[in-house]
DNA sequence: AAGGCGGGGTT
DNA sequence: AACCCAGCCTT
């Protein structure tokens, strides 16, 4: 359908009066959230940052709390890393914060402290893509980007009732086209947001409220009653299962053994018990797990009793986790990302979701 | 172009 | 259970 639609639907569209239309609701309507007080590009970028693939609500504390600890690009260049995933803890996509501050290192060392406000300078920084450059470059700098995230997509694909698969890039790529002709080159942080509000509050993916829209007037999709069926998405494949056993090793301190995880891949640089990929029967998943700490940290344990058990989901795989409590049989001298810690320091290391369970369970059998 | 990468809320 | 969320990176 592509581009003949796309000019088609752009000729009979009425840009300055859709423009006046969104920018007024979204100046009467939008919500109070932290970083709409104070934008200045540092945290207009951490806001955008925290926001991928996740929701408002859930980002608000954790951007009070970072904002908190890290006020300024030099003071967060400045931290360490382990204390800055402590701030992601929970969060996910932990990859975003160290890419994240690995960029704002690189304004410090390279940019003197200041955000570059081109385009292309600022999206060649790690973390920052298409959606990123041009939400910051028009909240904070009012640049006129367009900024296409998936608010964006779902919105215009309404509008102009087009359904091209939104989850494929060259989907995104005209849509940015359009916006880029579409928007408003005097208020383009206004517009920006107010598309992005709208997709979040009135625009939303199921059940979209038209009646209360303020551009129902202009959208393709409600004067041919195609709101429910618009956008097109192709689905995405199931999470695979894997089951896992993870030890709770203690000490003769009654200290635990934690494991930081390696520096790429999945959950990098956060800290677990130990674990392995296991079957799914009691006796031989013991006996997997006791060798399997033998060969990969050569320790001796004894596999005791099970603890408790934890399913998490991530979106691409599914984990379910048996815990059995082991006490170590053999001396041992910590080294680098493998150590025996006491309750007290266990809770300053990043955890992700899935071990803060089985780290909750055993602090908690402390206290009964 | 497809898959890895987290976690939680909604329907 | 499926879908979605102010996406980006690697292969």
């Amino acid at each position: 359908m592509a581009q003949e639609h796309y000019a088609n639907a752009l000729t009979s569209f009425d840009h300055v009066s859709f423009q006046e239309d969104l920018i007024t609701w979204f100046l009467a309507e939008q919500r109070d959230l932290p970083w709409r007080k104070d934008q200045t590009p540092y945290k207009v970028w951490l806001s955008e940052i925290m926001l991928q693939q996740t929701r408002v609500d859930t980002v608000i504390p954790y951007f009070n709390r970072f904002v908190s600890s890290f006020p300024t690009l030099e003071a967060l260049a400045q931290a360490d890393e382990q204390d800055v995933l402590k701030h992601w803890e929970g969060l996910g996509y932990y990859s975003r914060a160290r890419n994240f501050q690995s960029a704002v290192r690189e304004i410090v060392s390279t940019y003197g402290g200041n955000v570059p406000a081109d385009k292309k300078s600022f999206q060649a920084l790690k973390g920052v893509g298409p959606y990123t450059a041009g939400a910051v470059l028009s909240i904070a700098f009012n640049k006129a980007e367009p900024a296409v995230d998936g608010n964006v997509l779902r919105v215009f694909s309404r509008l102009f009732a087009i359904a091209d698969d939104i989850a494929e890039e060259k989907t995104r790529k005209a849509f940015e086209a359009v916006v880029a002709t579409v928007m408003d080159k005097e208020r383009p942080s206004e517009f920006n947001q107010g598309v992005m509000e709208l997709g979040a509050i009135v625009c939303t993916p199921k059940k979209p409220t038209c009646l209360i829209c303020p551009v129902r007037a202009h959208c393709q999709a409600y004067a041919t009653g195609q709101e429910d069926v618009l956008p097109v998405k192709k689905k995405k494949k199931k999470a695979k299962e894997k089951h896992m056993t993870a030890l709770v090793i203690t000490d003769e301190n009654g200290d635990w053994l934690i494991h930081k995880r390696p520096s790429q891949g999945l959950l990098a640089n956060l800290w677990e018990f130990p674990n392995c990929e296991t079957v799914n029967r009691a006796q031989l998943q013991k006996d997997q797990a006791m060798h399997w700490v033998e060969e990969e940290y050569h320790i001796h344990v004894e596999v005791n009793e099970h603890l408790l058990s934890v399913k998490h989901a991530f979106s691409h795989l599914v984990w379910n986790i048996d815990v059995f409590h082991a006490s170590l049989q053999t001396p041992f001298e910590g080294r680098e990302g493998l150590q025996f810690v006491s309750e007290e320091e266990i809770l300053q290391y990043p955890f992700s979701v899935s071990h803060q369970k089985i780290l909750h369970h055993i602090i908690e059998g402390e206290r009964a």
